[in-house]
DNA sequence: TGAATTATTGACCAAACGGTCAGGATCAAG
DNA sequence: CTTGATCCTGACCGTTTGGTCAATAATTCA
């Protein structure tokens, strides 16, 4: 009882859908989805396009189980702030493990920013539900840690989204941060030495 | 002798290619290249199809001309700070114009925002170019502040990426910005206050 | 006014694209 | 080996899209 989806997947059926959900990340990550085409995600995948559709209904099918697949893992590190935790330390961790988010997992960063960008049509019950409740409850513990007067007071959601732009900037706009900074430098490294040195500032009470 | 240009433009071309570079901004910030058919941006511009094409060879032509026309526009914030005026203010002032922009030019954000998610396919040279001595100038601007100990020690190249990523957040994330706000909140004026707070933290020495 | 230049469009084309389908190949189980 | 289910593909279809063009309308200017 190692899977608990309601139809038993064969081998096949699991490992041709792993490979279209990767040849699918690779497009649209690249391409956006209007920018991508079933044939490149075959080709991505090792697969002839009637395959791809054998196993998808559709390019929005696949689209929208990619975010659906990925949302869970992008929004983890969030989850994952300890309220019992110390507060600089928590904020900070969270900080880095997106900036790792970025640096390891860039074709989901521009996914959902494509994504975002477009006007979330595959999102819109995400972004007003599920994600509403996840912010409000870091927000939560958040405003906690000021009111107890362990951070120093700031608007939580837009300290949220300041670690969301700058963190996913290295991500979705490397190739500028490349362009501006030359050769030779790791964007990652010197960006995650920076926002700790900020956060740091603007959080210690 | 009001117009430089080389070619002399009839009324009716001016009026016509600012339709159609209206149209195209519409269009193009809102769906990105590859989003985005000739048909859309003639009907955006009030025109037919085939009279954009007469003012525009392609497409291609038509996004190439609409960025490089809004590339100065976009960059020139940054160019208007003053060596000679107080560092803080200089700063902060700059914030305050790029979310002034996020506010009042999302369309031209997020134009920007596609290209470089694509990879700039038609700013590499300006990228490696222009961009880069516009943010040299600045940075030795900020080096300068930093090492008379009028701004705080931090790397000025990240502190520019901090700035780029959080202005432009509130317009190319919008939507996803309105989601987790709510109602009746102006992310803009918020957003404001919540970075001036934070560089002053962060710049004073 | 009239000729020349400029502006506009309906009709059209070839390529690309999303998606379908009948039929054949492969595989698992008895 | 046989059989039924699963897997895979070449060929095909209707639509969309970028772009062309010949013909017509509007404008400019001598």
């Amino acid at each position: 009882m190692t899977d608990a989806k309601m139809p038993r997947m064969t081998r096949i059926q699991q490992k041709n859908r792993d490979l279209i959900m990767d040849g699918a990340l690779n497009v649209f990550s690249a391409n956006g989805f209007r920018g991508t085409t079933i044939d490149q995600i075959a080709w991505s995948a090792g697969l002839s396009k009637p395959n791809v559709l054998y196993y998808f209904s559709s390019k929005d099918d696949i689209h929208r189980t990619l975010l659906t697949e990925l949302l869970d893992m992008w929004l983890a590190p969030m989850q994952q702030i300890d309220p019992a935790g110390d507060p600089m330390s928590e904020v900070l961790g969270y900080v880095a493990a997106k900036m790792r988010m970025s640096r390891d997992y860039p074709r989901e960063s521009r996914l959902f920013a494509y994504e975002i960008l477009q006007g979330a049509p595959h999102l819109t019950q995400i972004l007003g539900g599920g994600l509403r409740e996840i912010v409000d409850r870091t927000v939560a513990v958040l405003q906690g840690w000021m009111d107890d007067g362990r951070l120093a007071r700031t608007d939580p959601r837009h300290l949220i989204f300041s670690i969301w732009s700058m963190t996913q900037h290295y991500a979705d706009f490397e190739i500028q941060v490349r362009a501006v900074l030359g050769r030779g430098r790791d964007p990652f490294d010197e960006g995650q030495a920076f926002l700790d040195q900020m956060y740091r500032k603007l959080l210690t009470p």
